[in-house]
DNA sequence: GTAAAATTTTAGATTAATCTAAATTATGAA
DNA sequence: TTCATAATTTAGATTAATCTAAAATTTTAC
């Protein structure tokens, strides 16, 4: 995908953030949005079809590629935010403005490896949940190993991070998706958790491990 | 000072970086150095002396404005790719590209706690110095406390840091602008030292106290 | 001191992003 | 179903930043 100008990916995310169950907004609801005039949204509306970023040509739905353009810039903005507020200590009510414009600093590395140094969020200083690279939201019904209850029996069905390692590291260890697990003991002063896979299995992990179920 | 694109920013520091030891540049160096036609160039220099950014009409000398517009946007490029480099664990060859565009990103607050959570560093990856935030380099000549040899005598003439909480602390230690001291024990281990102020006062700086001399 | 070469400026066009005003097209209520 | 209102699009202008081509100016070399 090539880089878009700052201003048709603002034009991306407020659609995306417009949108009913559907999937559609109107020119009007982004014009009040943006504080533009119709006129102006009317005309972007084209310049973003033919960019193939909307699936028609007169109605206001994100193709895949518009959609996917929306969650990585949501992605970033939600990353930043969390670097902002965790790294140089910001209040969560001051970082938004500067997020929405670190969200349009173009960089594959730095994409990647700002969520490494944050040790994979999934959710945002405002609590809203980060998608991940490929766009998908965590689930919100999954609770992260941290908060897993001591002999509830849970399913292992997402990590928290996008980085293939980690993934790689938990099979290593005899942990797959899809598998049944339940923590045996939970070790209050450093956080780390012994879990009991498959009913036969028991398997150590550190708090920092933890952290990214 | 009012806002600039990321444009006449851009303008702004080709012209300080081409300046000769007369504060001076020409339109085909800058047209040159920004890859753009000399026209274009023409017609940018007009613009940026209407904004007050340029001594003269005709002539390439940057104001006063200009000039501190010009140390302040070489402040946060070298500020983030220290971060870069030092945080998010970029070669120091990586950098460049990234922050030429974060040094655009305009908010007061981050460019204030980005070199408090870095430690107000003097010097970015390639060694370049960071101007403090009144546009001033360090003086070449300096020599941090980390690196003072043990028993020779100096003068205490600057802090690596523009944040005044620091200055108060040093002279709440006892020690002042002006003064002569050496050091007279340097911990390895932990990089401390042991100071010896005025030939009269011992005092002990920790490693990070010492990195912002 | 003048003419050739280099530099700079002007003039006119282009593109992205915006505007206002006017025209067109949908929506929906009687 | 029709007509008033709301929503959208078109037409034409504007601004920032760029371009090419041509004109004007400045430098340099003899």
């Amino acid at each position: 995908m090539k880089n878009e100008s700052s201003t048709v990916e603002n034009y991306i995310k407020t659609i995306y953030s417009l949108c009913d169950k559907n999937g559609k907004t109107t020119v009007s609801a982004v014009a009040e949005r943006l504080q533009n005039n119709p006129a102006s949204v009317s005309n972007m509306v084209r310049r973003l079809h033919e960019k193939g970023l909307l699936e028609n040509k007169s109605k206001l739905i994100l193709s895949k590629e518009g959609n996917l353009l929306a969650r990585q810039l949501i992605r970033k903005h939600r990353l930043w935010e969390t670097f902002l507020v965790r790294v140089l200590n910001f209040k969560w009510e001051e970082v938004h403005d500067i997020a929405e414009q670190l969200e349009h600093v173009h960089s594959p590395l730095l994409t990647e490896r700002l969520p490494v140094f944050l040790k994979y969020p999934k959710f945002d200083p405002h609590g809203d949940p980060i998608p991940d690279k490929k766009g998908n939201l965590p689930d919100l019904n999954a609770i992260p190993l941290t908060e897993a209850e001591v002999d509830q029996l849970y399913i292992f069905r997402s990590v928290a991070t996008d980085k293939s390692d980690f993934l790689n590291y938990l099979n290593k260890k005899g942990l797959q998706l899809g598998q049944k697990w339940k923590v045996t003991e939970k070790e209050e002063f450093d956080g780390s958790v012994k879990l009991l896979i498959d009913e036969n299995r028991e398997v150590y992990f550190s708090e920092t491990v933890a952290q990214n179920f």
